[in-house]
DNA sequence: GTAAAATTCTCATTTTATAAGAAATTCTAG
DNA sequence: CTAGAATTTCTTATAAAATGAGAATTTTAC
């Protein structure tokens, strides 16, 4: 254990489902003397990556509140997204949840979620969830704007219940490449469909996916025309506002550049 | 520059105002040879803490978002506290801002914040931002519940205008703590007025504040029992829900530690 | 008030980080 | 496609920091 993994795998131990530890915990749990861990503890309280709370537990600090406002309000992606997953909520023929997600390790992250206020049901699609790569539409159309060695690489890493199945979400993922746009069926949540289309920027190294998920029962095939054609639009409208998001940063950093 | 503090001090230049940055310029900014930023910039994207942007800049990585949403989910304050926001709002005589904000070092943070959809100016008050400590009535609920030495030393790091200044804030503390609520004008944001009632949890180390954020222009005097009475109500309200988390919490380690 | 638990401290030893420059790779403009 | 520039990685001896066992101290709980 060294470098910047001596304090990550202490996070990483921290989940919804067990957001406080001891140190003597965490000392078991990483076969790590408890002199060392109660160094390394202190050092992430100061930096305020942990907090104490009662007992003698500790569980994440704020810090990472405030770095997770810095990207809401500045990550290009988030920023030029945001604003239209309501727009999208509300031009949906029925109620629909609306998500942008990206590529994050070997997963999809929601980055961002809308949900209509009639939609009653709870989905896995919320921002800061980590997401299968090879299941949903909301993955599928980040993944079928990969190609080549980068793409077999990902795939490799998944569990595909067979070969049959990988062969399938390969003919899929080319299909739908055709399409321009991705359709799944409860590969995620039971009883729910999605709809999705890619989103990306070569320059910001963006990889990511525009989706709307929507109740089984409510849906009727002439919504689907609809639905891919906001999709679609807004999609479109998304890379444009990344776009001059990107100029704009690019013209401060020429100025801050130049000045000095 | 040791430690924790080696990452820190990186994560630190990144801010909404600039929230991309080159190798060689955080390099110039720390006095640090590039090639020891390049080596640990590259252990910082392996785990997801900072990413690689187009050119050659870096900005903050998707561990923030995921870390947060934990904390979002799991932190007794905001767990507590969120569901409540929108109801204090509908309740609150005149359109509002409501927002939950604890200690954060020696700032006040945002860690919640819930606006009426027609409240139109844009407030200091949002999720992840940090306030000042001794200006607000968001602030001065959190500080008043603090006491001795502690409160001498918080104050100590603060400028005040004059000596004066301070004998009035530390007054208006006494004042308030007995009142039981805070009331500001302006110190924040123009136009804007705060009420707000502390939010403490001993055992769990919390100490907080509810608050209701008002145009001037919409207030009248006959509002103010009301605002006092619905915040007053939620307070104790979200302090209930907390010892229950609280509760929660402890019975969940119990029986997690007696598995074991 | 006291025993147990939690936390910090000490220090010899091991491990890791540092930084200068070389080497390799990636980008860019023609 | 290619040369030159920019970016990134690699190599290395040396300096610096982390480790962990156990003692010492502080805090907590009853």
């Amino acid at each position: 254990m060294s470098g910047f993994q001596r304090y990550k795998k202490i996070l990483d131990l921290f989940s919804e489902e067990r957001s406080s530890w001891t140190v003597l915990e965490i000392s078991k749990s990483l076969k790590t003397p408890s002199s060392t861990i109660y160094r390394i503890v202190r050092e992430m309280v100061t930096a305020e990556f942990l907090e104490s709370a009662s007992g003698s537990y500790f569980r994440l600090g704020p810090a990472f509140i405030k770095f997770n406002r810095i990207i809401k309000f500045s990550d290009p992606l988030v920023r030029a997204g945001q604003p239209f997953l309501k727009k999208l909520a509300n031009e949906n023929p029925i109620t629909s949840v609306n998500v942008l997600a990206r590529l994050y390790g070997n997963n999809v992250m929601c980055v961002a979620d809308y949900k209509s206020p009639s939609f009653k049901k709870n989905t896995s699609y919320q921002r800061g969830k980590l997401m299968p790569l090879i299941y949903g539409a909301t993955s599928r159309a980040i993944i079928m704007q990969i190609t080549g060695k980068r793409l077999e690489d990902l795939i490799n890493l998944e569990n595909f219940k067979s070969d049959e199945d990988k062969k399938n979400f390969l003919k899929d993922l080319k299909s739908d490449r055709k399409k321009g746009y991705c359709f799944t069926e409860g590969q995620v949540d039971k009883g729910l469909i999605g709809f999705a289309v890619s989103i990306s920027n070569k320059k910001l190294g963006i990889e990511a996916s525009l989706s709307s998920i929507f109740n089984l029962d409510d849906f009727l095939l002439e919504h689907e025309p609809i639905i891919y054609a906001n999709l679609t639009t807004y999609g479109l409208l998304v890379e444009k506002y990344i776009n001059e998001i990107f100029e704009d940063i690019q013209k401060y950093h020429h100025e801050t550049n130049s000045i000095r």
